[in-house]
DNA sequence: TATGAATGAGAATTCATTCAT
DNA sequence: TATGAATGAATTCTCATTCAT
């Protein structure tokens, strides 16, 4: 056989994939779902536009695999900050931290995350309320711990912790508005923080 | 219906434009900007498309034109429940009462403003820039006023009052999300108000 | 109102909604269902491409359509000429008259039904088994009624109006293969009526 | 398998090669001239789609070279049948056997030749007309011989021979449009051939 | 003012074909 | 010989917008 699909292919097809999908994430990141067309994201990883069909079936259900892919890695990335601490402050600055870094080293994941393509398109409706709800699970875990290690008074948790996702996101958010996020972020996390510890009814 | 009780639209006796933006802002609201078409729009309304034309000059504009009297009106809308109490916790109470109001009554407005075409239309990101920050405006304006009469602490209140802004949308949005958000309003209400008097350090 | 539907209007927009038609059908029959585009219909009808899809869903369901108004056509024609004459000989004449008649001055309608699009619109295939059964139909009739009256022998008549109309397909369809089909149209009724005569068993 | 049988391919030994064009009669008897891709046919043959470009130079030939061979083999075995009887009803009676028993065991052959992609390839229309006319040469040469050998009457043989030829390919193709063609298929070769002993009017 | 027929740029997607390996 | 990744022309269809009536 002349031709075999050794290693070495499989690993530049895997390659040539991952790179239209980062190219993709950028795209429907900047232009939304809809404005961002098939020629964009192929001309952004340059490639042509066979080429885009070789690798996935169709838009849509490349930029729901994504926004699912990056939502899982944001949850991921948050749920290992909030493992680093070991009292309710210390794992929400972590947690905060992890965020916060995501946000401005990969602005991308959360412009698709928070403002990509809801609306647009029928299937992500129900994965941008599994994303939301997850994330909301992750911050109740962790206060539920904290109440029950008596670090926090009992609350509506669920509540508390579908408060404290929203604003995040909205500070974040406003973050990535400024010129130079990085040059705040410190001080922004810090602040979170501060706002967080209030919210949940930390004293001491 | 909000354009309808600004001082904007007030004057505009014209009921044929008016019946054309309410049916407009519900297809936006249901479809989002880009599924919404101006066929859908005028189906809607019962009229020919040739008059979507006369009344408006595309669709864009139109879009954003709603997207800031519908912001414009939910402003006033809190603002006028923040002035309705005598204290931090009254103004709260009553700003959270006239927020989910409008929630549960006009739900499009709430679709509209918050996922409705952010990221499709280009136009849109200064106009949600500039919505979020007068709703962050008004939340820290009373966060000082608070703060001034010693209801509060000293804090930084801009960072707080983002913070409480994207709390109050993630927890409406849930709400919204329910099969009969008026059956629980009420308690999702105060539980809000307990919510943000912790996240402001209010004690007593 | 400024603007009416009248009668003049409607009947410019039937005008050119069977203009369209009729360069469909010409354009489907030289090139066949695939290999006519809606461009190429558009560019016969004089029109652009955003009108076809006005008058027309799509342009799968325009062929069907139009295969089976043709069809309905020529069988209907087909069996006014069975109905001219008042025996089986003059019946048969007349139909092949007909028939005929068609093929040399419509030959658009003969290449859409016989050779059109077969084959390649799965939703035809209905259509056309519909079409050569309602053919048979036709003639196995004025076979009936030939044998009822005595002037032909009793026989399989449906069997003999399959084998009928495929011989006259083939006939008419290798007439019109020809370079001056008009000249020998006559002669050829003539001839296919001889071997109708005989292959319905007709003496005398 | 056609191609097999014929001298053209006998000597052609490669297996691969006569794999893939059974599979291509298969997928374009089955789909149609442009529905099958060749994505299909290799997938049915099982090599990669290089593998299709090596052996034969684009799809259209493929397609006019199967439909030829195609072609020849129904020639070549009817004209085995024409030569099997020793009078005319015998001839005509074992050429029909050989045509149905193609129709019923090879039904993708008739599907090719009678349906495929008339019309949907330019290059077919002249390899059509020289199968349909080599098809209406064999009638026409027994039915020639009859009359010579005084078993027949002076006719018009060669429309004799299209309207036998095409009345053959209504009734089969309407055969094969049954559930279970082979339980009628003895039935109807016998009214085929009593249709056709009238229609050349045999007596006796 | 109001209508709706007409337009055509532009989008997603398909698929025959090529060519480096 | 055999493979399959890569290509891009071509196709169908949508929809915002215009304009004669």
């Amino acid at each position: 056989m002349p031709y075999r699909t050794t290693d070495r292919t499989r690993d530049k097809k895997d390659a040539k994939r991952t790179a239209m999908m980062q190219a993709a994430v950028r795209v429907f990141a900047e232009k939304g779902y809809h404005a961002a067309t098939v020629r964009d994201i192929v001309a952004a990883a340059d490639v042509a536009i066979g080429t885009f069909y070789f690798y996935f079936p169709d838009k849509e259900t490349l930029f729901v695999y994504l926004y699912e892919e990056t939502a899982d890695f944001l949850l991921r990335t948050v749920e290992q900050g909030l493992r680093r601490g070991d009292s309710w402050p210390g794992r929400l600055a972590a947690a905060l931290q992890s965020f916060v870094n995501i946000a401005t080293y990969e602005p991308a994941v959360v412009q698709l995350l928070l403002v990509g393509g809801v609306g647009a398109v029928p299937a992500l409706v129900e994965s941008r309320g599994r994303f939301r709800n997850e994330l909301a699970d992750l911050w109740q875990e962790a206060l539920d711990e904290a109440i029950a290690a008596g670090e926090l008074r009992p609350q509506n948790s669920r509540l508390t912790a579908q408060g404290l996702a929203g604003a995040f996101d909205e500070i974040v958010l406003h973050l990535l508005s400024l010129p130079e996020p990085t040059m705040v972020a410190a001080a922004v996390i810090q602040e979170m923080t501060t706002f967080a510890l209030r919210a949940t009814g930390y004293s001491q």
